[in-house]
DNA sequence: CTGAAAGCGCTAACAA
DNA sequence: TTGTTAGCGCTTTCAG
């Protein structure tokens, strides 16, 4: 073990007080030339590194974003983690991260296992909200934004694209390409606001094209791969066979499509699919994926800057940020007319 | 703001002082039942927290370990975070993370980064060793440990696979499919000590089975799906059309297997592929990706493991960690015989 | 078993 | 411009 130095240290070598050093090290306070020209050379020859935990001690200043999500795994949460970790770089912040695998006792822990640790603000990604952890968040004063897709009735900092809409426009655009009996599988679970916004899309763009809804072409699950595998199965299993599916994440898409292949079927010849998200597997994977093209580490970097600007106490004009979407219409959709 | 609540706080609505504060929530040294609830009692009510900086401060531990990746977003590396993150959790430490987007410049500065942060240990992932960092580490005197397929020659606490043996098998697999034109595809550049190692592994694998070493056979690439695509796509394109593919990473695999759909020919009825790391798309494509398994979950627990023993002051027998891995032969890889 | 006091490494008044 | 000093919130001797 080799024994750290310390700002006592450098200003003993130097000659000179801690304060001086302290203050060339920030340059928060004029220091005579010479006098810190001899201090920054000691600095370099011991290679000495200040402290940030005292440093953080006394400003109350700890450089530390807390970054909590549902699973990092998650390819969807990975690009918007990009765009978080970008901009957190650049200025010169570190990120402390949280992975709560969507348990709603997990977040409450891990909102409150950060600002233990001085995080000095917070980018939470969340599907669904809760009431509790907004409080929670609010209550503890600090700074932060919600990156999620069900916070519109919260009067609090959020980046989202329009859930609702996004799901309207990829029906009407499925039923625009000829599809009538079209599966909708969400990667929520039932009685969520989440599904609620969703069902409310799809449903309206069926009203809208005059096709009538039919109960036993939705399913509910989970964004992963497996549960939109089991869910395709399911529906096929039953003797169900749509023209058509839409899966609310590509994951989820990518396991339908495969369930589809399993039974004997083809994409999209036989039943096409579309997915949500964009993610980096929806053009990997052949067919490619039709989707909704979200701006994800956009999303991640806007709110990443909403925050610091929030730590800085800049003023924020907007608080509901809300980023385009866009279909993209690629391999896996047929054209049936 | 709210006001934040001290260990005085608490000592004082206890009515005692704030070193019997600290005793009852590290139960350190015993405390009189009746005063330990009363303090319990306090703390509940106050929600309070003790503040890990000013501890961290005296003791010296900061709970914190130093995580550095190539690219967080790599499948890849993905896996082996959520090992090493397991592990942290489960034995309280907090975890650092550091993107060096495999710049050896910057993955100093992580090093040195984390290191001011006062971690307590560094879990570093890396393709390619460099004696720079090892020796920098050393020099820190933090506990270290790395995960590389490069790392035999450095006298340094490494997990790993045999990245030699397994390119040797799978290449024989390959043979014994049948597949005598054998493209190899790394994702590593040309004239490092990985590139060596598995070229090693290849031409051993075609010695041993009497076939002639073709170097127009061989390319050089990265690790994603861009560069296995776009390296495949040149060899078909330069008309050499082997019987199998063997591309040193799944994404990479997956893009090669892309170029070759659309350069008109099948997979692997034409040509096979057979892939390595055994990552989650491998499973979820079509074909299904024969690949080289590796227990990248465990690798990461197994390193972090390791740095926490280190930290600790535990013994480790063995500095090196070779974990096994397998060939796993699924759609991807055709019988010709 | 409990309290007083020193001190972790640093910043920020306050004097000089 | 510089040094002295008082903390930041906590743990840990050291007395009692």
């Amino acid at each position: 073990m080799k024994k750290t130095i310390t700002i006592k240290d450098v200003a003993k070598l130097a000659g000179v007080s801690i304060s001086t050093v302290s203050r060339v090290i920030n340059d928060s306070k004029p220091v005579t030339d010479e006098i810190k020209e001899r201090v920054l050379e000691v600095i370099k020859e011991t290679g000495y590194i200040p402290n940030p935990l005292a440093r953080s001690l006394v400003t109350k200043k700890s450089q530390l974003i807390g970054v909590v999500v549902p699973e990092v795994s998650d390819t969807f949460v990975n690009e918007i983690l990009n765009g978080i970790e970008e901009v957190a770089k650049m200025y010169d912040y570190d990120i402390l991260l949280s992975n709560t695998y969507s348990d709603k006792e997990q977040e409450l822990k891990s909102l409150n296992l950060l600002r233990a640790k001085q995080v000095e603000g917070i980018v939470m990604i969340s599907w669904i909200l809760d009431e509790k952890h907004v409080e929670f968040i609010q209550n503890s004063g600090l700074p932060a934004t919600y990156i999620s897709k069900t916070a519109r009735d919260f009067d609090i900092y959020t980046v989202s694209t329009s859930n609702e809409a996004a799901t309207f426009d990829m029906t009407d655009h499925l039923i625009g390409k000829g599809h009538k009996k079209i599966a909708f599988i969400m990667t929520s679970k039932h009685e969520t606001i989440l599904e609620m916004e969703r069902l409310a899309g799809y449903k309206d763009a069926l009203a809208k094209n005059n096709i009538e809804y039919d109960p036993s072409l939705i399913k509910y699950g989970e964004t992963h791969y497996e549960s939109g595998y089991e869910n395709m199965k399911e529906l096929l299993d039953a003797g169900i066979i749509p023209e058509a599916a839409f899966v609310t994440g590509d994951e989820a898409a990518i396991g339908a499509i495969n369930a589809i292949f399993d039974a004997g079927y083809r994409v999209p010849e036989d039943i096409s699919v579309a997915g949500f998200n964009d993610v980096k597997i929806a053009q990997m994977y052949r067919p490619k994926l039709t989707t909704v093209s979200q701006p994800l580490y956009d999303m991640g970097a806007v709110a990443m800057r909403m925050v610091i600007k929030l730590i800085d106490g800049e003023k924020i004009e907007e608080k509901k940020a809300e980023l385009p979407y866009k279909i993209v219409d690629r391999e896996s959709v047929i054209d049936r007319k």
